[in-house]
DNA sequence: CCGTAATATCGTGATGTCGGACCATTAACC
DNA sequence: GGTTAATGGTCCGACATCACGATATTACGG
């Protein structure tokens, strides 16, 4: 009766597919699966360097200890880790990580025509608004000494790992703005993203450019200037946007 | 050797938090629960109005039928629900919600040590976001119909139903961002604040500041100014932010 | 009044996941 | 060289969750 001119059942299909969206994007294992890789790619724990043992992962993770070594298993078939055995062993990010397979067209086809300018847009305010709240925060020493170490980071960079010390650099913001939910937003945006940043060239140029970025964001960071660093930052996130735009397009 | 230099394995501890968060929140039933809440708290569907059917629901959130028929019974046995059987019957949310029963302090206390202020900051980076990413979009006749539509719902609201109605508002400003993933995210944030928005009281002179801020909010973003859409927002969620610190504090 | 369609409800066997205990291995330490 | 502590590796019973199918109920259309 009412619902006809009252409600708008149609108008708001966007809001009903978002709010009925999936409840777990899959099972435990290959959530697990990916938090891990998430960790790996985003350079939270560098090559060489040891995960958390199995049972603290487990209970980060609130998995069960199987669940998570099958996870493990996996990705040690695929060469990201190795698994050491005995006091002092764990489990280490491989040194020599697994080239990433050139990504099909299909799967970029899928992605782009699903979800590229969602996942854009998403990430465009994330970051964004990470730098914005960094800037706004009172930033201990301690802290500006993690930002600069970053940035410095990515300037000595090669072309391999260029990546993930830039997704850590941005991370780092992320973390800066005090928020652990903004900062594993910003995670899982940055993931959905590298997928397809994999599948395009990385030239030094660009980085260069990235760098110049990323030096004004930090400046604006420290010197507290929210609206400065929301600038930067979005300067610097709309050009990936149109680098990315101009390779699928 | 290398590490006790070159990385920052204590420093870094925020992003390992956040990037070893749980998997999974709970089991598929609460999570289940959590989401059908979400539709109704939210405003997504109304009183009176009908979910979609179970089969298509259980497809939607990936869940198996038994599990969303656990959660819908949960939902039922706390009065948010009522379920017709035969044809042109379902899933209805009633008409006659459950008081929000008052929240203990030690919930509320909880939410306060651990996650206010990450709250706050996640949700104040999304609406501000999303407001602005909804002014940059070219919009429809439709979509600013829409727009206004929720806003005008705002203003004729009860009491009783103002919390939904302003829900439904920033909801349908996220969905004019084009980005589901946002929108989704919202969602998730407004949740989060409402457990304990429903916990302070709701006074009329509020109600009229929200409604103006709501109005700028809808102007600038009609206009297609970003800058002012940004800052109408922030203004709006800063309110709502020191309003909350206020009470709990 | 009857058939049909759309819906919620119920049952069943297979699979996933959990918690916990126990085993095997290793490097550091004494 | 033995001890020890921390780690990965293995197994098992209990429960959650799944996909699928069959049944019951109801409103509409003839």
């Amino acid at each position: 009766m009412a619902s006809s001119q009252e409600a708008t059942p149609l108008e708001s299909a966007g809001t009903v597919d978002a709010l009925f969206r999936p409840v777990r994007a899959g099972n435990a294992f290959e959530e697990t699966v990916e938090r891990l890789l998430q960790t790996i790619r985003l350079g939270v724990v560098d090559p060489g360097e040891r995960l958390p043992a199995e049972r603290e992962l487990a209970a980060r993770f609130n998995v069960s200890r199987v669940t998570l070594r099958e996870a493990i298993r996996a990705l040690a078939q695929a060469g990201y880790v190795e698994s050491r055995r005995g006091r002092y062993g764990g489990t280490f990010v491989s040194r020599t990580p697994p080239r990433p397979r050139k990504r099909d067209l299909k799967r970029m086809a899928r992605q782009l025509g699903d979800g590229l300018d969602d996942a854009l847009t998403l990430r465009y305010v994330l970051e964004v608004g990470a730098a914005e709240a960094a800037a706004a925060r009172e930033l201990s020493d301690a802290e500006r000494d993690y930002l600069r170490r970053r940035l410095d980071e990515c300037r000595g960079a090669t072309l391999d790992s260029y990546r993930r010390l830039d997704s850590r650099f941005h991370l780092a913001i992320a973390e800066l703005s005090g928020s652990s939910s903004l900062t594993a937003a910003v995670a899982d945006a940055r993931m959905r993203l590298n997928e397809l940043l994999d599948a395009i060239p990385l030239l030094t140029r660009n980085i260069e450019h990235s760098n110049q970025q990323h030096a004004a964001v930090v400046e604006a960071i420290i010197a507290g200037d929210q609206e400065a660093a929301r600038q930067a930052m979005a300067e610097h996130a709309a050009g990936t946007a149109s680098l990315l735009r101009g390779f699928l397009a």
